[in-house]
DNA sequence: GCTATATTGTGAATGAAATAACACTGTGAC
DNA sequence: GTCACAGTGTTATTTCATTCACAATATAGC
């Protein structure tokens, strides 16, 4: 439910954009292709009400929208791994993400220490701890060597951190109080070839 | 379940990298980070079947792993987008999957048209329709900007694709015979800043 | 002011996935 | 040979999210 608030926030934000000050809950499920059904129970859940006749508010449901979502204070992000996908993932958020702020990025290679990469100051992994007592973060993301994940992990929550967007393709080990989302291509991509098979084929390979 | 799946092989294939012939549901649970009843489980289904006092034979349920989860004949891929995040796919996959097949790469920008990234071939993004006459692909990874998914999903479905992994921010309007799954990296990093928050506060934003 | 209507808010029904529980079975110890 | 036991295969239970259905309600037109 919380992946269908992000959802909606950014399509009622390219709605207000276009002017239109109120949405209805079909309309606005059309856009994040769910039912109105969802759209409904899920704006209740967070508490924010609309009128029978005209719809919600889109203004006031981003602002409700967002005090469920946004810490109160804007959180700082770490980054560890700048390879292709550390670089890709800081390019997206850079520019992309004013609510986030990322306080650090950090990579073994030597040649990058040091040098401002997408606006962002790379340092050595070796002082991670230095750097995030300093300026903490509240979540981490681990773009590094599968190898590498667990240590880094192991370091982020030492850190602080309380939050992980994991990368690399293994399952962390962390403590139950820091929440870990995994985003794993390989695994996604698998599903999706599984998935592309016509049904009766998938099925009769259960056979 | 195919998620798990995908992890279970994974974790074999170590396993039996590691000269360990035969693995209890409880030792497989613990690599994955699942309980043992969801293995036993997730084995039954797909019909493979171990014995009470020796656990599972890892090169068998690798073997039935496969057969439920890989297509016949090794699927194609094609990968639409070269900027850094597409660059980071093909790099990732280049090497660590040999049981699928990159087709192809396309961009817009000239100066990659042509050359070889990453041991794949770059075309023009308006050939795409021509190469996958040629040499058709199963599935298509779309890692362009928002604007231009859309676009390029209508394309790849034309083409005869079945299944897309959509990494462009936004939901793609698709035929019901052809299986996406989006990643979005931005969605993901805010549940991890919506669930890094203690769950105290979480619930009080509610109210 | 009143009525028709389209939409919201929400309880009940449905369905799927995780969890728990337990009977069955093959193995090794004695 | 038989007895205890650790682990599998399967069924039942629970839990949770989604879908369905419909009463309540505010607006616009007349």
């Amino acid at each position: 439910m919380v992946e269908r608030l992000v959802a909606y926030r950014r399509h009622l934000r390219r709605w207000l954009a276009d002017g239109k000050p109120r949405i209805y809950s079909h309309e606005l499920a059309g856009l994040a292709q769910v039912t109105s059904a969802v759209v409904r129970r899920d704006v209740m859940t967070i508490g924010y009400t609309g009128s029978p006749a005209k719809g919600y508010a889109a203004a006031g449901l981003v602002d409700r929208i967002g005090r469920v979502l946004d810490p109160p204070q804007r959180p700082g992000v770490a980054l560890v791994g700048l390879g292709s996908l550390g670089r890709a993932v800081l390019k997206h958020f850079a520019r992309l993400h004013p609510e986030l702020r990322f306080v650090a990025a950090f990579d073994v290679s030597p040649e990058k220490v040091g040098r401002i990469i997408d606006g962002c100051r790379c340092h050595g992994s070796a002082d991670l701890e230095t750097v995030l007592r300093a300026d903490p973060a509240l979540v981490g993301i681990i773009a590094v060597p599968g190898e590498a994940a667990q240590d880094v992990a192991d370091r982020l929550v030492r850190a602080g951190v309380r939050g992980i967007l994991n990368l690399a393709p293994v399952r962390l080990q962390t403590p139950p109080t820091v929440y870990v989302e995994d985003v794993d291509l390989a695994v996604s991509l698998e599903k999706v070839v599984f998935f592309a098979r016509p049904e009766t084929e998938r099925l009769e390979a259960l056979a």
